[in-house]
DNA sequence: ATTCGTGCAAAGCCTTTGCAGCACA
DNA sequence: TGTGCTGCAAAGGCTTTGCACGAAT
């Protein structure tokens, strides 16, 4: 049995969902990633926590979370799905075509100006996805 | 032989790219439509002016023309990719959650925040990918 | 004549799913 | 005990690719 104590363990109660280690090394997986990593990637390291994870659950429980907004999936071009806890606050993502990394760009001025555009038009956001490819630009002399 | 005057063909000629009928023909598919299909739906369409296109052929023209530069991938959460000519100036995308409506942003004060943030951290924006998905708000009364 | 593009069919990659057994509530 | 979750393996959807032919330069 899992420890009770541990805050995923309240999140997924509040959620509705049964509390199994999977999703409990999971969700301490993501929440001590600092990078973005895909399905395979939670993968390999969930199972440093608990071997008996399968891929499919990785996927599943990934999908799980997702809806119960624990969890943000990030889809970016030509590559597989990748996922991070969900944020305090939305931002967008800078991507490095060349290295692959990405970095997060928060900034309340975007969010407020993408708020005020959906207001006008009758929508409320339920989430963002933004990436910007960029290229690192040579340093000036 | 195509059309030689079409702006399609000056497009591809300063591309590099050969100019085949297949390719005129899924531009010109892509100009007229208002919407943003995906491949298959290009492939429906273009096979209205041009019967002999394949779906790869649809498939591996949109990644030259992307790469190219004429043409715009956009890559939304568990769907397949759509299309758009690229456009004059980049913009977000309001995805409508229940319809899956899409419904373009443009705001020159989010690109100029967004171009602000990339330089501050010296990059230089490639493309931008920004979909928000939102949904329609009840109507007051 | 050469090079590049295409159609076809097969393969590939990421992700989802059916089913029987197991764990959590 | 009952419901939901899991592992396994198979299937699925979207996209890419090898090959031989055909079209553009």
């Amino acid at each position: 049995m899992p420890n009770d104590s541990s805050e995923f363990v309240q999140a997924l109660r509040e959620a509705g969902l049964k509390v199994t280690q999977q999703r409990v090394a999971l969700l301490a997986t993501l929440m001590e990633s600092t990078d973005h990593p895909n399905a395979e990637e939670i993968f390999v390291r969930v199972r440093a926590l608990d071997d008996s994870v399968s891929l499919a659950t990785v996927y599943r429980t990934l999908s799980t979370l997702e809806e119960a907004g624990l969890v943000q999936r990030l889809t970016f071009e030509n590559e597989p799905a990748r996922f991070e806890i969900t944020p305090a606050s939305q931002h967008d993502h800078l991507v490095d075509v060349d290295s692959g990394e990405v970095i997060e760009l928060p900034s309340e001025e975007l969010n407020r100006i993408r708020q005020d555009l959906a207001d006008r038009l009758g929508y409320e956001i339920v989430s963002l996805h933004s990436f910007i490819r960029a290229r690192k630009k040579p340093t000036v002399s």
